[in-house]
DNA sequence: ATAATGTGATTAAACCTTTTATCTTATATG
DNA sequence: CATATAAGATAAAAGGTTTAATCACATTAT
C-alpha cells in the first residue's frame, strides 16, 4: 500500500534538492532562500507526485502558532438541553472562524486547579470562553499561562488582566420588555427567575434591569411580589393563577421559562396573549414554534460571536485592542404572545375621541 | 512576568538531571531509562515549581498520536438550523470522548479534491462522518489517507473500505409508524418529503419503508398520490388539504416538516389529532414543545453517537472489528399529534361488544 | 577472580518544519 | 580589471518530546 502523505525531506529528495528549497517553495516567505523558477515547478510536480501534505504538528512546534482556538463551555451538556442560544453561540463562532481557516476545537469543564494543563499545553492559539468561570482564584491561574482570551456572555470580574468581554445588554433587554409592555397598557408585570440559574449574572442584571425600568416607567414594582423564582417547567404557574393576581403580564427571564408558562397556560386554558401577555429573554428559533409564537428579546448573539471571534484573531495577530469590554444593544422580537391589556384597550378608543 | 509554562529541558537544568530521567519520572514508560526514587521526587518538586506543562505538539509530533479526533459535518452551519438533532449527535460524540480524555475538533466541509489536505495534515487520531459524501471519487482519495474513521447516521457506501458504518434502521422506522397508524384505524397515510433533502438516503430509505410497511399491513399506497414533496415550511399542506384528500393521517420524513404541517393546520384551524394524524422521524426535545407535542420517530442518536465515537477509539487503538456496519432499532415517541381516526372508533365500540 | 546481572543515569537520534546564516557563482558597475 | 551586488542554493539550528542505545558502577553468582 502506497504510503498516504510524504514530507518534505522526500519530496527534497526525490527532486534533488535541499529541504529547504522545497519548504519555501511550497509555503515559505524565507527571506534568504532561492530557487529558481524551473526548480520550482519541479518541485511543485513532484510533491503533487508523492502527495505531500505538510504536517502541521512539526510546523505549529516550530512556528508556535497552531490556527486553532478553543472554545471553552462550562458544561458542554447544556447545549443538547433546550436554549438554543448556545447552538447559535458555536455555529456564530464556527462560522467566523472557518471563514479565516482557523480550526475550532471544543472544551468542556476546564480543571479549574491546573487550566495551563488544558490550555496552555501548546495547541491552542486562543480561547473564547463562555460564561467564564468567576473564580478569582481560577481566573489568576489563568490569567497566567498568558493566553490571548475573550469572554463571550459572560460576567465581568474584576481582576481579570487581559480578558476581554463581549456581552450583552441585558439592563437594556429589560428596558425593551417594560417599555413594549406599557405601552400595549400593562401596568403590573411578574418577572419569573429560573430555579437552578437565580445566580446566574445575565439573570440579576435582566432583574435589575426589570425593576429600573419599571421604576423609569413609573410602575409599580415590588421585588417581593413582582419577582418569582419558578422551576424550568414552571410548574408554579397554576398555583399563582389561582391567587388571581394584579399582573397582566409575566417576563420570563430565558425563552425556557417563557415558553414553560406557555405550555402551563394552554393546559389551564389560560389564553395568552388575551388574558395574560408572555414575554421571553433569548430569541431564537424555539420561539417561532411555540405557540403562539413568543415575543422576545433577541441578543445578537451571532453578531457578537463573530466579533468575540474576530477580536480573538485580532488579539492572537497582535493587535491589541485598548477597549476591554463590548456590550451589544438587544433588540426586540415581537411575536404573538403579547397583546394590548383589555381594560386598556377600551381607554385608548376614549382616548382617541 | 514569569513564564507561563516551562519545559523538560528546563526542568531538567534546573533539577540537575538528564531530559531522559524527568520525562521518564513525569509521564514515561521508557525501559531503559531508570531514576531513584530520591531524584523522582526531587523532579516531581521542581516540575512543579517551574509550572512545567508538557507541549502537546512537541510529544505528538514524537509519537503521532494526538488524542484528538475531528467530527466532520457537510455543513456545520445546519447544526443551528433546526433539528435538534445534529446537536445531539455531538453531544453524544464530545461526551464519550471528554469522558476519554481525548480531544474534538469540528471540521465543515472539507475540501473534497484534497481531503488529505484538511484530514491528514498530523492533527487527527481518527474522524467521525456525519453524513460523508458519497462522491466515489471523494470516497477513494480519503480512503487513501489510511486515517480510521466511522461514519455515523451515513448511507453506506460499496467501495468504502476500512470505512465502519453506524446506522439507523430507516425502514424499521417507518414500519414503527405504519404500524402505529394502521392501529389507530387509519388507512390511508400520506409521506411528506421535503423539497432540498430528496436525494438524502435517509429520507429515501424512510420512503420505502414506508412504502414497504402500507403493503405488509395490506394498506392502500400509490406512490404517485402518496409522496409528496414539500417545501420545510409545509407552504402546500393549505393546497393539499382543499382537495379534500382520503388520508386520514401524515407522515413527515423529518420532524421539522411535521412541526411545519402542524403550523399550517393550526392556521387553517385544522385540528391535530382529531382532524389528522400528524407524525414524524426524530424525536427530540423539539418534539416536545410543539402544539399538540409531536408522536415521531426516535432515532437512539446519543446511543449512536456514543457507539460510533468509541468504535472509532477502539479501531485507532488497534482494536479491528470485522463487523464493518451497525444499524440501531427505533423506537416510536408516541404524544399528543396522533390518534384514533373518528369513523374508526365508532367501529371499535361496536367491535368491543 | 571473572562473568553475569541489576541499578541509576546519560546521550543522541528521530519526529518534520521554518528560517537564519553561509556559500558559490554569475552579472553588473565603476 | 576589480569589486560590489544579486541569484541560486544548501547547511544547520531550533522547537520539545520520546525512547533506544549506551555507559558506569555495584552487587551477586560462578
Amino acid at each position: 500500500m502506497k504510503k498516504a502523505v510524504s514530507t518534505l525531506r522526500e519530496v527534497a529528495s526525490e527532486a534533488g534538492v535541499s529541504i529547504a528549497a522545497v519548504s519555501k517553495v511550497l509555503h515559505g516567505r524565507g527571506e534568504s532562500v532561492r530557487v529558481s523558477s524551473s526548480k520550482a515547478s519541479e518541485i511543485r510536480l513532484v510533491a503533487k507526485r508523492l502527495n505531500y501534505v505538510p504536517n502541521v504538528l512539526a510546523r505549529s512546534l516550530r512556528t508556535s502558532r497552531t490556527h486553532t482556538i478553543g472554545l471553552v463551555f462550562e458544561n458542554f451538556g447544556a447545549i443538547s438541553d433546550g436554549p438554543q442560544f448556545y447552538v447559535e453561540l458555536l455555529d456564530g463562532v464556527a462560522q467566523e472562524l472557518f471563514a479565516r481557516h482557523y480550526r475550532l476545537t471544543i472544551l468542556s469543564e476546564v480543571d479549574s486547579e491546573h487550566p495551563a494543563a488544558d490550555l496552555a499545553d501548546g495547541r491552542l492559539d486562543g480561547v473564547i470562553w463562555c460564561k467564564m468561570p468567576t473564580d478569582p482564584h481560577f481566573v489568576e491561574r489563568f490569567a497566567n499561562v498568558g493566553l490571548p482570551c475573550v469572554a463571550l456572555h459572560a460576567r465581568r470580574i474584576d481582576s481579570s488582566p487581559g480578558v476581554f468581554y463581549v456581552r450583552c445588554d441585558n439592563r437594556g433587554g429589560s428596558h425593551l420588555v417594560v417599555d413594549h409592555l406599557k405601552k400595549l397598557g400593562h401596568e403590573r408585570i411578574l418577572f419569573v427567575m429560573e430555579q437552578r440559574e437565580t445566580e446566574t449574572p445575565d439573570a440579576l442584571e435582566r432583574r435589575d434591569g426589570f425593576i429600573e425600568a419599571c421604576r423609569a416607567q413609573g410602575l409599580t414594582v415590588d421585588p417581593e411580589q413582582d419577582i418569582v423564582v419558578w422551576t424550568r417547567d414552571a410548574d408554579e404557574f397554576a398555583d399563582w393563577w389561582d391567587l388571581r393576581p394584579p399582573h397582566t403580564a409575566l417576563y420570563g427571564w430565558n425563552e425556557r421559562v417563557a415558553a414553560g408558562v406557555l405550555a402551563r397556560a394552554k393546559e389551564l386554558h389560560v389564553n395568552v396573549p388575551k388574558d395574560l401577555s408572555v414575554i421571553g429573554f433569548d430569541s431564537t428559533v424555539f420561539c417561532e414554534s411555540t405557540l403562539p409564537p413568543l415575543t422576545a428579546v433577541r441578543q445578537p448573539i451571532r453578531q457578537m460571536a463573530s466579533h468575540a471571534t474576530r477580536l480573538l484573531l485580532d488579539l492572537i495577530n497582535g493587535h491589541v485592542s485598548s477597549q476591554t469590554e463590548q456590550s451589544f444593544a438587544s433588540t426586540l422580537d415581537v411575536r404573538q404572545s403579547t397583546a394590548i391589556v383589555p381594560s386598556y384597550r377600551g381607554k385608548t378608543s376614549k382616548q382617541r375621541l
